[in-house]
DNA sequence: AGCAATTGCACAATCGATTGAGCAAAGCTC
DNA sequence: GAGCTTTGCTCAATCGATTGTGCAATTGCT
């Protein structure tokens, strides 16, 4: 209590320098010349200000400047390397653009989003970009309602613009690459298995379209029970593979790179016979082409998707496009 | 601009609700029963905030409040595992308090950080949590200035309280593991090499203590070629290495999982000779396990390391004292 | 009926920074 | 010297929410 009443106002400097508030604040704003305040006085108020250890109120000047200059993120997670790099690449671009970024880690939690959607619009924030939202409609309804722009990222949206990656085509390619391994190996052909991810969520929707059809274009039917929708859990992708017992897969699409860690885990306890695995995954993490028996990752183009991201930010368009932006496939064969 | 104008205020609320805008805040805020407004308008003021999409503007209000409940965070990376955990357990943790997180990211450069501490105060954050700064009492020395309280995490500053792990201790184990492990393979025996970090960080030179009383127990001495500080690069990493041509090492301890991507790589050249080398890793990644030739890493106790945070927080201590953090040594073997 | 206590508000000032408008002084031109 | 222009400020209102204080109406008690 005591340290906020030591903070100088512009009132205790304008007390210092012999002038009024309101040169101080022209001053320190950076408008004292368009507001013909004399260079003497501007030096000697900063000068103050510098003394006194002078930090603007950003609360009390954004009540009466119409641009906050805030935009807000919301985004799954950030201990994991896809995430991360979103949030550290935008913070970047937002800087670069004279924005200030607010970013809130919702870890898939439709309420958090929500209220988390709600704190950033109390801020001020000008927009918002909702990051693998489990319900964007929902959060594209609030903003709007509140005349705050909103942007899907990731995960798509009916009601907002949105950025994604070409999930589709980049699964059928990887599914191809890993089929293609498994018919040289000797007794690995057949339909490989899917294992991670949320069948209700568009990204593994559209993975799995890319996974059935590199299948179908070689005459290949994928039973259902190849399908292993375990959500992003590498406990749940561990233990879906146990079960399946001696008669385990030797060709995995691994979906998400938490999914990833249980296969991983799951492939160490099968002994000898780990070494005839080949998987690939979607999505990408540093160490994957280490990992004996990953012949090829998937890794989203962040650069680009938050490229047009701050395209659509800067157009304020009214449509609600989706926009699909190319994967990267590394192989590592 | 348009759409600001059509945000409500509580003197539109109030006008709808036939009240004053004093009661409208009690009501909004939650202070109603305390100010003695009725449950009817009360219930009445809620229905029409809901109705009109009503969002306080956050920073009218903490003009006028005591406190902001911000907390802010600066932090170098979110795509390094151990920072995106920071950040992540950080936010759970300050909601879970009632706090409101801002977390910026920084990347290791000291304007940014200096200029991001700047941001957090004009904001009113009421603490900082400067995390892995380079210069970590130049932002303790702003923040008293501006009464705002300061803790140092992972990296120790002499101006604040801080909070880091026992470096010394968890790299003294891991070298001893690694030693031990090359001792028992023929040939491999003798000093390990170092490899990455900054010696002018604490972090560094204490593992690089930890490191050498390891060698000195066993009565090894450690030539000073051995330590390769390449900083927080992996491609440096993977140079320093292959510059040392076919005298390559076959035991290495790797400073930071940013390096251990370029150790991985540089040992994805060796040929058959990789399945020779042993190294262990400060710090943990998940799939670090799995990948051959890692005997052992140490991963830092983020829960605990935050709770001590967030104890210091609540105390409003005026120590500089610096609190040690055992880590957990992840053994491979 | 009169007085005291309680209920249920409204009023007005405040918070710190910004900005439109106005005015005095200085300088320039005829 | 008079009038106009420029310079260099200051004043006062504003922004939206909060909060101390005060007062009218109602209720309860004697």
């Amino acid at each position: 209590m005591e340290t906020s009443r030591k903070k100088p106002t512009i009132y205790d400097l304008a007390g210092l320098a012999g002038a009024s508030p309101s040169a101080v604040s022209s001053v320190l704003n950076g408008t004292w010349q368009k507001r013909r305040i004399s260079r003497s006085l501007a030096e000697r108020v900063m000068r103050i200000a510098g003394e006194e250890g002078y930090a603007v109120n950003v609360q009390a000047s954004l009540l009466r400047r119409e641009k906050s200059n805030i935009v807000g993120m919301i985004i799954p997670k950030y201990d994991n390397r896809y995430f991360g790099r979103i949030a550290e690449e935008f913070e970047t671009m937002a800087r670069a653009r004279g924005l200030f970024p607010v970013i809130t880690c919702t870890r898939r939690d439709p309420e958090l989003e929500f209220e988390a959607a709600r704190e950033l619009i109390s801020y001020q924030a000008e927009c918002l970009i909702a990051t693998g939202a489990t319900d964007p409609d929902r959060i594209a309804s609030l903003c709007k309602s509140a005349g705050v722009q909103v942007i899907n990222l990731d995960l798509p949206g009916a009601l907002a613009p949105s950025v994604v990656s070409d999930n589709f085509t980049a699964a059928q390619q990887l599914t191809e690459l890993i089929l293609h391994k498994c018919d040289s190996d000797p007794g690995s052909g057949g339909a490989l298995h899917f294992v991670g991810g949320r069948l209700s969520d568009h990204n593994t929707a559209m993975r799995l379209r890319g996974f059935l059809t590199a299948h179908e274009s070689r005459g290949i039917a994928v039973p259902e029970h190849h399908i292993l929708a375990t959500g992003y859990s590498a406990d749940r992708a561990a233990s879906a593979l146990e079960r399946l017992g001696p008669a385990h897969p030797l060709g995995l699409f691994v979906n998400s790179t938490i999914s990833l860690e249980g296969v991983i885990r799951w492939r160490s306890s099968l002994g000898a016979a780990q070494s005839r695995l080949r998987f690939g995954c979607f999505d990408w993490d540093p160490f994957g082409s280490f990992l004996p028996g990953n012949i090829g990752m998937v890794e989203q183009d962040v650069p680009r998707m938050l490229d047009r991201v701050f395209e659509l930010m800067a157009s304020r368009t009214l449509s609600s496009e989706c926009q699909t932006v190319p994967c990267i496939l590394r192989k590592f064969v």
